[in-house]
DNA sequence: GCCAACGTTGGC
DNA sequence: GCCAACGTTGGC
């Protein structure tokens, strides 16, 4: 099966590209949203590449690249008494949400802005560049990942 | 901090 | 199953 290619949000806050350069790899934990977790759970692949997306930031967009490192795992979050993301309905042996292993690749020099993205041609169609997108998993095309990963290199 | 957009919840 | 109320996201 060919890669394929996604986009990860994070507040900077809780953790940032440099974050995920620090540590090497990381493990994707907290989505719960219904849509993010079948993305995550049936759709990422070993290998998948991953645009590292800082939300919430000045200027929010893509900061680096990343990587799909090991499958689709359930999150142990869910019930970790007392965590944060604590949902009852999920148990070890019933798990309702998933995380994933993402691995560090690349940090842009420059984020590419949520305003560059939404005026480069052949983004249009970007999930990130459509007015009200919250979900925190995004596919992405092969095309779109291509174009952005050149406009964080610096290349047009 | 504001608030529009969106997802989820729960009464009926 | 409808939909109003509510909570959250995230750009600005």
């Amino acid at each position: 099966m060919s890669l394929r290619f996604w986009l990860l949000k994070c507040e900077p806050e809780a953790y940032s590209i440099a974050d995920l350069e620090r540590d090497g790899k990381t493990g994707w934990e907290g989505v719960r949203n219904y849509q993010a977790r079948n993305l995550i759970r049936d759709g990422m692949q070993v290998g998948d590449g991953v645009l590292f997306y800082a939300s919430n930031a000045r200027p929010s967009g893509v900061a680096g690249l990343a990587r799909i490192v090991a499958p689709a795992y359930p999150d142990a979050t869910a019930w970790a008494p007392g965590h944060a993301y604590a949902d009852p309905g999920s148990t070890p042996a019933s798990p309702v949400w998933y995380a994933i292993a993402v691995g560090f690749v690349e940090r842009f020099a420059d984020v590419v802005s949520l305003e560059t993205l939404k005026a480069t041609p052949g983004l249009e169609a970007m999930m990130v560049t459509r007015k009200g997108s919250r979900l925190s998993v995004q596919p992405v095309s092969p095309a779109e990942y291509a174009i952005v990963v050149r406009l964080g290199r610096g290349r047009r």
